[in-house]
DNA sequence: AGATAATCGAGACGGTACGTCGCGTCTTTTC
DNA sequence: GAAAAGACGCGACGTACCGTCTCGATTATCT
């Protein structure tokens, strides 16, 4: 049977476990991280963490879901499309611009990128939630109705992705600024909220 | 650890390597790929690997280099932009959809994230060209003064390589028109050419 | 940690068990038997394995001690000393020239090589009353008082032991004779029983 | 190529792991002996061992060979048979009531059931010079012809190695000696030298 | 007969050693 | 002196068992 029962799972190994993946990304970084260390750090066995994970990748990826779980993704609906882009936006170019989170997800883009399964994880349970939450957000706005949503907001996303991946050029506020322009022209500027 | 004589060295050599490293990355993926393997399919040994490049993301580059480095860039210039963005954003958005060319693709991005000076070489050698020969156009199709190019060539190529990496939605040529009707809007389509 | 209750022991898994690490030393031989493999074997749990033996070595003693406690020891006493031994050590030699019941043999004495207090109960139990059934017949058989009957008998099966363990020659009936011939010249042939 | 090149084999490997394996031998015991441990010891990798020999069995064998395959293994021929062969009778008895090296005998004994090719090695590299020898020094001290010396040599040494195995009696001088003055009646002690 | 308590099957757990794989270096021989 | 070949030190890998543990479900005695 090497199937093993969810229902026997011990909750503490698990939590353990996703804590020391955690701690061990800080002080070291992924690159030098290995399940051995992940499990003598957490007081577990190696042979717990590949009975309910892939490898590596897949308890980075958990914990990291299990940091972001947390919190409330609906956008601000102040009335004004513009200016609630463009807190977002400067939000994600801020994450994507700090080295520490940027090291952790480009390397699980380096799994995503080899493994589909694992791609699927990443876009629906990370990615997901925050790209229809901006498409909420402009349905709400008054886009016109001849625009595709789900192309439009790739059209906000994918820059920045593309600029952070090829470092083509540099993740500022004013860049965040300059895009949302763009993008506000794309979807025709005369919505107001 | 004198530094070697580029002038003695086997160019025999150096081709079956990038030959043996091209072969094998399409049979196997870059993340099963190893310097051992390369060396024997080349019949090298693995110091000559090592003497002569970083490691297996620098032979993996220089293989790909190799493959991709030839051809013209340039766009047409119809005098419709819009026809003519539609063209380049159709075969790249083809390229990504193709399995086999997004292999070789999907290894080079791997490098870009794995490495910074990968980086480097990519955007400049490989990237920045292309992105140069459509910003060029857009320069002569007429694009207002106020759009900052860069970000709007990256409004085009970003949404392309979203979509491709985390896999949003599909890579169709419908998708490419849609595409580049919002880019068209974006910058402005007054512009005529 | 209270320790278990024999009068509540289960006997049908008690007989399972031993049956099942039988049929796993036939099939497996020693080394690669496991206390896992005989649980599931038997439909126990570890748990009871480990609560009423020692471990494997223990289970492995007593499921063989299972098969083997049966059966009269005695020699024939015909009259002739050499007859009578030449019988019982062809047939030991047939036992040891024999790869199925030397199987077992060869478990057991891992047993003994490996554990103090194991090689204890074998040779009580198991070895004794052979070697004592030899002796006696060697006690009626008339042999001088100086010799020593342990080391006789002794004399006997130690170079059965020794070949078979160490295969330095073929455990043939004519083997066996000429043992015999030589041990009666030992202890003095002119001994008639 | 799974077939490594003897010749090109580091002795000074070779040496520091049968070094390690010695040193081990004597400060922990044979059943905690890993080979991880005299890799680490010797300064070795674990592959180094894992190239050469087949596990911590053949690794603990080639050692012993290695200490023992110094010294003239001819046996003295004072002229006076039963005095020789109580020298090496006794001495052979000593070393099995040796506890340490006892230790290790056993242990590779344990191997030597299991492990025909094990069996082998025991056999002709280890033993073989030591039955010959007194098989040679039987021959010179005049057995008659009728004597099976294959079957005599047995005759010491089975005993032996019945005792020590199944712990039957005591591993003493006397016990030697009574052994001696058995094994010669058998042999004919008319003989001389 | 129902309550009480220990045994049972099952298998997850922390741990240790395993034997393998790939890295990047070093050594030997050939060209 | 570069190159082919591949042994080497190293260290992470993922697996196999160990012996302990926890969890209901079953007995089997004892009120």
């Amino acid at each position: 049977m090497p199937t093993p029962d969810p229902a026997r799972r011990n909750e503490r190994s698990r939590r353990a476990i996703l804590d020391a993946t955690r701690a061990l990304l800080d002080e070291t970084g992924y690159a030098e991280l290995t399940v051995g260390a992940i499990a003598a750090r957490a007081g577990a066995g190696k042979q717990t963490i590949y009975r309910w994970w892939g490898g590596k990748s897949a308890v980075v990826l958990d914990a990291l879901f299990d940091t972001v779980a947390t919190g409330d993704v609906a956008l601000p609906d102040t009335g004004d499309l513009r200016a609630d882009l463009r807190l977002v936006v400067r939000a994600t170019v801020a994450e994507f611009a700090d080295p520490r989170l940027s090291a952790t997800t480009r390397a699980l883009t380096v799994e995503t990128l080899s493994d589909e399964t694992m791609a699927g994880e990443v876009r629906d349970r990370l990615l997901r939630p925050q790209l229809d939450a901006v498409k909420d957000r402009l349905r709400a706005g008054g886009v016109p109705a001849d625009v595709d949503l789900d192309v439009a907001v790739e059209l906000i996303f994918g820059p920045i992705y593309h600029r952070w991946l090829l470092r083509t050029g540099p993740l500022t506020e004013d860049y965040a600024d300059r895009l949302v322009d763009l993008v506000m022209a794309a979807i025709g500027d005369r919505a107001s909220g």
